[in-house]
DNA sequence: CTGGGCCATTCCCTTGGGGCGAGGTCAAAC
DNA sequence: GTTTGACCTCGCCCCAAGGGAATGGCCCAG
């Protein structure tokens, strides 16, 4: 009587409320392999048994998972899942807060900012980096650490290492994506790159800059900031050449000026 | 000087953080039409003015909105965009709420389930019945309301139409994924059709079921008493031949049945 | 005049299936 | 014995929102 415990895909589909599309997908990715397989006319056979494990993937597939994430999960306890569970619905709500704070700082028309953004002259320099991908949850860390790599190194080699702190923002950092992240500081004389630390050169150019006091600078506030200057440097028909940087301390007794280095040449 | 207010892709990617496939992307779909194209070369350029726009799209776009969606959120003034996002995040709030339900009825082993299943045969019957998808915010009014007609029409024909009212799910009736709902009421003698009521037979068969209290008919936690019976079914190795079916009212003073037609030739 | 940096187009890849068409299987009905 | 209808298979194309690679054109500077 095996025959007798052994079902085809349709009414298989029934119990679980998968469809036969489905459910060939999760034979195929061995999430839900059939008991046999015909091996004349390739029908799939599941045995009853496996119902719960595929109404369990019909559950985990409504919340949303991806079929990767359900494999594994699929081999866990039912105390592990659910705790595996409850943690990915805590990251999906702080997602959620995320992109709240995003709408509330969309179009910030009602910021106060404090300063308006200003130009300066930045003169050539030698700087010392470090340059790394990381989340904005090791953001402060890795350009504390950094910053104190750097200036340890410069004080080795015995040159003055008091200048501010550059950050430099290659690529996004969110919450969600993580970005290159270049922390330097600039130097006058020697210094032979050591390890991950280098030294490259930065141009003269011309910076927009807005200073930005403490209470402004966490994130998302901070996003105001950035919303402001580049605001400003469109209003001014100016084209910013590179991503921004941060450099602290900034101007006046604020905790850092965000700046864009801009073109003087194609806004005129 | 007409050319200098014109950029390429690259420049213009950099100033929105937008890549140049995405550009190309959302100028075909008329997100985003490049200000002139050389028709010699192909090459895109984009006027300056048009950055803030692109801008507010790689907004919209990290807060995982659909393009489609994008497109028709442009037209909005900015209070009407935050207002429609305000309400967007509403609903995945929503939606995060329901997900945070289904894990906790996930492994439902506290159940305290106040009835055991039971089988019971279920006569041959006629029914008339209406069918329409709905999602679960319509579904109380609809069973209300087609259940109002299908007893008017019952008692216009001169049939008796006491008989309890039965909510076949033929799919998945959830927040986010609407389903076909049937309900019906159980009729003797001749009934036409009319409208989108329809007549159809329902076969003699067996009935697993399981009375719902009123206090735990609601959504989520009728999920409970649709999981205990499914464990039923699978535990006494039965097969659920079709839809579950919601009997209003329930037995033995139940505010409802949950019920699931088996097969008696398989399980035995 | 040549190299390097942009730019274009085209094709294939991703996730989780839905939809369609051609054709094979199976059981019951005629 | 045959036909019918339900069910099954496989294979191809489709969705969003691009990423990546290959190939070839454009343009500027040395």
């Amino acid at each position: 009587m095996n025959d007798v415990e052994l079902i085809l895909p349709g009414e298989f589909g029934a119990a679980t409320r998968l469809s036969s599309k489905a459910l060939r997908l999760y034979a195929e990715q061995g999430l839900l392999v059939p008991a046999a397989i015909d091996p004349a006319t390739g029908y799939r056979r599941y045995h009853r048994d496996q119902i719960p494990r595929g109404r369990l993937i019909a559950r985990l597939r409504v919340l949303g998972l991806p079929l990767a994430r359900i494999a594994t999960l699929l081999e866990f306890s039912p105390q592990a899942r659910q705790a595996e569970l409850r943690a990915w619905l805590a990251a999906q709500e702080a997602q959620l807060r995320r992109r709240r704070e995003l709408i509330e700082a969309l179009d910030g028309a009602a910021v106060p900012s404090t300063a308006a953004p200003g130009l300066r002259l930045r003169p050539p320099r030698k700087l010392l980096c470090q340059e790394r991908r990381v989340h904005i949850g090791e953001l402060d860390t890795f350009v504390t650490e950094a910053q104190q790599r750097i200036r340890a190194r410069l004080q080795a080699t015995g040159v003055p290492c008091d200048g501010p702190a550059l950050v430099h923002f290659h690529g996004f950092v969110t919450h969600d994506s993580d970005g290159p992240v270049e922390v330097a500081v600039a130097f006058i004389g020697a210094v032979e790159p050591v390890d991950d630390l280098r030294v490259r050169l930065s141009p003269a150019g011309t910076d927009v800059y807005l200073p930005v006091a403490e209470a402004d600078a966490g994130f998302p506030d901070i996003l105001h900031a950035y919303e402001t200057l580049e605001a400003w440097i469109d209003a001014n028909r100016l084209i910013s050449l590179a991503s921004p940087v941060e450099i602290r301390p900034g101007t006046d007794g604020a905790l850092l000026d965000v700046t864009y280095p801009i073109s003087t040449i194609g806004g005129s």
